[in-house]
DNA sequence: TAATATTGCTAACATTTGTTAGTATACTAT
DNA sequence: ATAGTATACTAACAAATGTTAGCAATATTA
């Protein structure tokens, strides 16, 4: 009889979660069916609800996970004595990691959300916006410093989120450059621009 | 009995894939059924049979219309006897102008070409490969005249992409500035980024 | 008006989907 | 070893899906 493989600290629940997040990854959350899953889990479908209660429940795990460590996140980098662009940089290279450490799901919590069920949903996207203000405020607080050059805060961070989300070409390009090398580009340019100045 | 309205210059296979588009954008391809289709088009899903062959030619002619008109707008732009960093920003302003206007579709393409059925999605890829390659090799020249700063060139045309594709939370925003303001921010700051100097 | 081609409708189909019930097997603790 | 819990399996379900067949209504053309 086939069971579900684990390794300390992390429940069967964990690896459905994670397996999961590479498969909604792969093909999207309406496109990958529980028995896609289940294969991949090394199970048969109907085993998988030993432990979950619904496959709308791994995307909930999914995209709350994520979000609740860019909400932790963004505390932390509000309460520093730092100026505004360092804030900003901070962000950045947070979301740069979290998008190269924690692709699969990232990735799906943010191509994914459309698909939760209120009430998540509702509390999903008001997480987001939230973010997003706070973001926002942060720039407005470094274009009042002179620091940041004068934008429209909340196209900046429409850019910078979503610039970021190219990463997920660089982890399916076949000649990559290193972690370190991309963030550092990545950087640079969303920091300073194209321009050879 | 309900018929597709149409008006001049446009078939009632035109109206269903326009439908589609927004449908699809919505929705997502897998989620987005042919009887949700039918209703928004105000027909029985059976009907639109009469004008389509399936789902998926749907998603081919969305696809490969945007495919195709980045493909002859590349062709024009290495074409032009200008600077790179001139003809780098002509592509990014071409795709705001294209992210602003044909929204829809655009991010169709971008978001659900993965529903593509072989052989479509190889030549779909290849298309995509291509043209960032070409965009890049734009770049490399830039940064060989010494316009553009010393970066990774494809993560420059990823970063410049997907940041472009971000003028989707620009379309759903409540506050929306205006496409014109948009469109200067977005190239200010993916031009000569954040910093003040 | 008659003849033909378009376009729509109803009904049905085979699949695929998420999920549940009921039961068997494996692990854990006494 | 035995009891009890956790986990797996088989079988089946209702609903939703893309699509087709056959026929009715409407346009178009002669």
């Amino acid at each position: 009889m086939a069971r579900i493989q684990i390794d300390k600290n992390s429940s069967r629940k964990d690896v459905i979660v994670s397996k999961a997040a590479a498969l909604f990854r792969e093909k999207g959350f309406k496109a990958a069916s529980m028995r896609d899953l289940a294969e991949s889990v090394g199970v048969e479908a109907a085993s998988l609800y030993n432990h979950i209660k619904s496959k709308t429940e791994l995307l909930h795990e999914l995209c709350f996970g994520v979000a609740n460590r860019f909400m932790h996140k963004i505390d932390e980098v509000e309460s520093e004595k730092v100026t505004a662009l360092e804030k900003v940089e901070h962000l950045i290279r947070f979301h740069i990691d979290e998008m190269i450490n924690h692709y699969e799901e990232v990735y799906v919590s943010d191509r994914e959300w459309k698909h939760l069920s209120d009430p998540y949903l509702s509390n999903f996207q008001n997480q987001r916006r939230m973010y997003r203000k706070r973001f926002a405020a942060i720039i407005e607080a470094g274009i009042k410093q002179k620091e940041i050059k004068p934008i429209d805060a909340p196209t900046a961070v429409l850019i910078l989120l979503h610039a970021i989300g190219g990463i997920e070409s660089w982890h399916r390009s076949t000649q990559k450059i290193s972690a370190e090398a991309l963030t550092e580009n990545m950087v640079s340019m969303l920091v300073g621009g194209l321009v050879n100045k």
